[in-house]
DNA sequence: CTGCTGATTGTTTAG
DNA sequence: CTAAACAATCAGCAG
């Protein structure tokens, strides 16, 4: 009852969700936004992160588990592999745990959303203080 | 040496 | 509603 997953399976949401590239090419090739490190960040705009998923959480805890279990296994993405299958696996009460804790995330989320649509309909201009680029001194 | 890619699913966003 | 993109992580490979 507290998880509201939104209309549950009724709508199937995203019925196939392009299920046509699924199988067939998987293009992936998200754009990824890590090209650039501390330089250029004015084009994260403003906009608040999505927080992390309950699967990213659930990978956290899965991550040490593997490891134990999978000494052997090196990169992490490996572990998601077989996180998601195992995720598939886990029943809904498992699941509900770390859903529970996404839910929680959102609501902050939607608030830093709902501060970003406002400010967005005042007026996008906002001044950029992100002056500082690379300020790196220290060592 | 340095830096990006890849893989997982879920959630988010804008039209 | 829909489709696409993006969220973390970390090691491996390439130039």
């Amino acid at each position: 009852m507290v998880l509201r997953v939104r209309t549950t399976e009724g709508t199937k949401r995203l019925a196939r969700l392009s299920a046509s590239d699924e199988e067939g090419t998987m293009v992936r090739s998200v754009k990824k936004s890590k090209a650039n490190k501390k330089k250029s960040n004015k084009i994260d705009a403003k906009k608040p992160k999505k927080p992390p998923t309950a699967f990213f959480y659930f990978l956290e805890d899965f991550r040490k588990e593997f490891q134990e279990q999978n000494p052997d296994v090196k990169s992490m993405r490996h572990v998601g592999k077989a996180c998601g299958e195992k995720w598939k696996t886990m029943t809904y009460e498992e699941k509900v745990q770390y859903y529970d804790i996404a839910t929680e995330k959102r609501a902050e989320f939607d608030s830093a959303m709902a501060e970003y649509i406002k400010r967005k309909e005042s007026g996008e201009e906002s001044e950029d203080e992100e002056t500082e680029d690379d300020l790196e001194f220290g060592e």
